[in-house]
DNA sequence: GAAGTTTGTTGAGGTTACCTCATCATGAGG
DNA sequence: CCTCATGATGAGGTAACCTCAACAAACTTC
């Protein structure tokens, strides 16, 4: 048996330096691009559920609403994302992605495929299911 | 053969949900003891090394020399390091851990081994064992 | 149909964990 | 000794979050 406690601190300590180097993987990989990565995933909710008011975006990336307006207020200020009323309610707004917005977006898909994300490149097919599976477990509600 | 390029988009994906949780129940771990979990990091780096220059320590951490200096900042206003001049360089300091800092640190050990880090906890023993090879691999330089 | 409650968004301001660049002392080499 | 490198730190900045409060519009209930 070995000892379960240094078991998972090292477990944490793996994930926080693997967690480390994709920020900074995916900083650069993104800096041309003048988006931040939480711009991006927003971005890409968007464009998957079409238009979303601020509250919902929220919820679908696990952030508090007041979170959602400033990721919407970047992405805005880029062209990337439109807001508009919502018809059927006045208090709210719809946000939806533009144009500008999607070729950006897909662009960056472009990129991301070619690099193949370097640093799970480091890992061979089996692998990074294996690894997809066991995230996907950790991240289960 | 599937997309590739999707399969990375999801294992980022999945990953930063992950982190995110993993973030959210470290944080409430350590909120009881008053320290942050890069506070704690250094800690146990001051431990595990005896006494360090900010620069060493930052090193180890894997930080900027400057950042540092705020994880020394904070841990010293608490009490759980102290910091002296190097008798072997007038320019540098040494940062050693308290008894204080060591007692907190080895508290938060024993908690966290109780806890078993509930994220970590979802994972049977075989599946953590793989999650922290390729965790490894990955962290690898 | 007025009053009270809830909901949706956003302003104000805070936190954590980093960063770079400038400053100032000290140390080391020619 | 004079220049250059190095160690720590002040100043100031960033990203990605947060809470709390304000305000309008919408729903509920009488």
């Amino acid at each position: 048996m070995h000892d379960a406690a240094r078991d998972d601190g090292s477990l944490a300590d793996a994930f926080w330096l693997v967690a480390r180097r994709l920020r900074h993987q995916s900083r650069e990989a993104l800096a041309p691009y003048g988006v931040s990565r939480s711009q991006l995933r927003a971005l890409d909710v968007l464009l998957h559920h079409g238009a979303l008011r601020p509250g919902e975006l929220a919820e679908h990336l696990r952030i508090a609403p007041r979170s959602a307006t400033e990721v919407v207020d970047a992405l805005e200020e880029r062209g990337l994302v439109e807001r508009r009323p919502d018809p059927a309610d006045r208090r709210a707004r719809q946000v939806t992605a533009t144009p500008t917005g999607a070729e950006l977006a897909e662009a960056v898909r472009a990129t991301r495929a070619a690099e193949a994300d370097r640093v799970f490149a480091r890992l061979d097919d089996a692998d990074r299911v294996e690894l997809g599976r066991l995230l996907r477990r950790l991240a289960e509600d």
